[in-house]
DNA sequence: ACCCAACACCTACATTCATAGGTATTCAAC
DNA sequence: GTTGAATACCTATGAATGTAGGTGTTGGGT
């Protein structure tokens, strides 16, 4: 019964299928080709939402049937053709109705922290290597959007200018502000997991040295 | 090719299949019925590892099948039984070959963090609502996982004293430090979340005032 | 003796996600 | 003019997840 069809005017569903209002807030700034959209999702917007362009094409046709997105064919070369496909009146409202919306909280599922809650299973340099990958993987995050936050301070942010570009000039200063505000939290989430892989590295040598 | 059959030999592959292991973690410390599990499941580890049970039985039956575990028909009652799985010494190799390899990065999906980026499609009370719910949210996961703590340092948590009581002597103080780690970790982030959400409130009334 | 919550176990179904392939065109470089 | 990377789009399959139901037993309270 539920999941088939989103309507704007039933926020209790449109929490659900995020999938479909990554792509709508994508789509929001720009008309868009399924592999643009699929080349978004694994660089930037990728680290908070992704999905393979397995996902995305079928996606985009159910979007289209449901009328939230229309599709044009523009011409590709000589021979080629693209769908390219732009938001709808409403997919705006479908968009609008899911941000108004709050979001369910679905439970966790969190491999690395059920893991060091076991790390007496793994051999102190296991734990090690585990705890390094994470902060190498956190390290990694965290300069992605450090140079997205300066690349909005010095307004040199390509996905930033051209969301500005459609957003009336009263609006600009709000939005701007909200996509820092969301870099920052996942600097922050970043940073937070580093220090705490750090302290158990330190955790390891301390119970290491006390045998 | 993957996933169909997870050896203890193949560290590659055993890093997925989160599943299994937390099921094979909570069973390394007693012998369980599904039931039980779910209940695990549905409470304290249920938010570093949830799973319905209409997914727990299954997996059981499958790793049953594996050989990680095995199971025994307990009577229950004058008329029922009940299978009580516990864990084999393949299973005790599968987790330590899990607890040993390193866990693959998966890429995030992040609803909330997706949704705050375009908040300015959100009415400001919207917005606001979903920003105490994140925070009544992640009170709701602190409190827990400092009563966690708390139990731990008093040594009246059920869990640990269970572990405990089937570690020999001298690792106890390791498996301890490494449960009380993990639960610092979820107490971090939540507190983190939290102060985050709390600057988008002020974030949004500094921009409301601005207008 | 009966009721009911808790215990125990299970199936079915749809959706979502991951992985692995496939085809064909375009465009720039050699 | 051929090669190859990038663009563009697609299908198939299996695994994981979410939701919704189902059956029956037990054990404590009234």
């Amino acid at each position: 019964m539920r999941g088939q069809f989103v309507s704007a005017s039933d926020p209790e569903v449109s929490a659900l299928m995020s999938l479909r209002f990554a792509l709508l807030a994508l789509l929001s700034v720009d008309a868009m080709t399924g592999y643009d959209l699929h080349k978004r999702f694994d660089s930037s917007v990728g680290h908070v939402w992704y999905a393979p362009d397995s996902q995305i094409y079928p996606e985009l046709r159910k979007m289209e049937a449901d009328g939230v997105v229309a599709a044009e064919e523009v011409p590709w070369g000589p021979k080629g053709t693209k769908r390219e496909y732009h938001i709808t009146e409403a997919g705006r409202d479908a968009l609008r109705a899911w941000m108004n919306a709050t979001l369910p909280y679905a439970r966790f599922r969190d491999a690395m922290h059920l893991k060091s809650a076991y790390f007496e299973w793994a051999s102190p340099d296991a734990a090690r290597a585990q705890l390094r990958a994470h902060i190498a993987h956190y390290e990694g995050e965290l300069a992605q959007w450090e140079e997205q936050i300066h690349q909005i301070d010095t307004a040199t942010s390509p996905m930033l200018n051209r969301r500005l570009a459609v957003t009336p000039e009263k609006d600009r200063a709000r939005t701007a502000a909200f996509k820092r505000y969301a870099y920052e939290g996942l600097v922050l989430r970043a940073e937070q997991e580093i220090t705490w892989a750090r302290d158990g590295l330190k955790l390891i040598d301390d119970l290491e040295e006390g045998d």
